[in-house]
DNA sequence: CTCCCGATAT
DNA sequence: ATATCAGGAG
């Protein structure tokens, strides 16, 4: 075991006692919605998120409400959010695909999720691992990729290696945990605009403190 | 690599 | 005014 996994293991360690349960902040009630939400969360506060998945879902629950929805209409609905003509085609496509090529079901392979509009790594390891507990990788977004970097667990920006990286620091059983404890963690502490070091209870394990 | 894009904090 | 927010497609 190199000295960085040791560290890393420590970084996990003391991120489950901060949070020992993290659960996924995307309200959501079904794997296809957790999916539509995580879609509808790119470059955009969960918070907004969460105010827009209920209109949705209240109107077009299901992949075969939503595949019989209209570009239009869903863009009404998720114009908050950002990216909304992406957004909406990328909803629609996948809600069609899910209903044509899947019988409806959300498949629980990674292999098949990337390949839907709309779905990428991100996005297909946060299905897995939420909605079916299947540990299929380290989710990388935005915040674990600037606090991954902030504790010195990884040097580069690029996604796929740093969550590949951070795959052969970590044990599998303990994946799903620890990327939603560092995304809650960035939320919470770790932001990126202002870090509260001064209350960082990670502070002595991290490369970065105050930078 | 660029583009998509509204809302919010600083 | 500007950076940032649970990214993905072309």
């Amino acid at each position: 075991m190199t000295k960085l996994a040791v560290r890393a293991c420590k970084i996990a360690e003391e991120l489950s006692k901060l949070y020992p349960a993290p659960e996924c902040a995307l309200t959501h009630d079904s794997p296809f919605q957790l999916a539509v939400a995580t879609i509808l969360s790119a470059q955009c506060t969960d918070e907004r998120v969460n105010m827009v998945t209920p209109v949705l879902f209240k109107k077009y629950p299901t992949p075969e409400k939503i595949a019989h929805s209209t570009q239009e209409s869903l863009e009404e609905i998720i114009k908050s959010t950002g990216f909304f003509r992406n957004k909406a085609k990328n909803i629609l496509g996948f809600a069609h695909a899910i209903v044509n090529e899947h019988g409806g079901v959300v498949p629980q392979e990674l292999a098949a999720l990337v390949k839907l509009p709309g779905i990428g790594r991100k996005t297909a390891n946060v299905v897995l691992g939420t909605a079916f507990g299947i540990a299929s990788g380290v989710v990388v977004d935005t915040h674990v990729t600037r606090l991954a970097n902030r504790m010195g667990l990884t040097e580069s920006d690029d996604a796929v290696k740093i969550e590949r990286e951070l795959m052969h620091l970590l044990p599998q059983d303990q994946w799903i945990n620890f990327s939603h404890a560092l995304i809650w963690h960035g939320r919470r502490v770790c932001n990126a605009r202002k870090p509260n070091c001064a209350e960082c209870t990670l502070a002595k394990l991290c490369l970065k403190v105050g930078v």
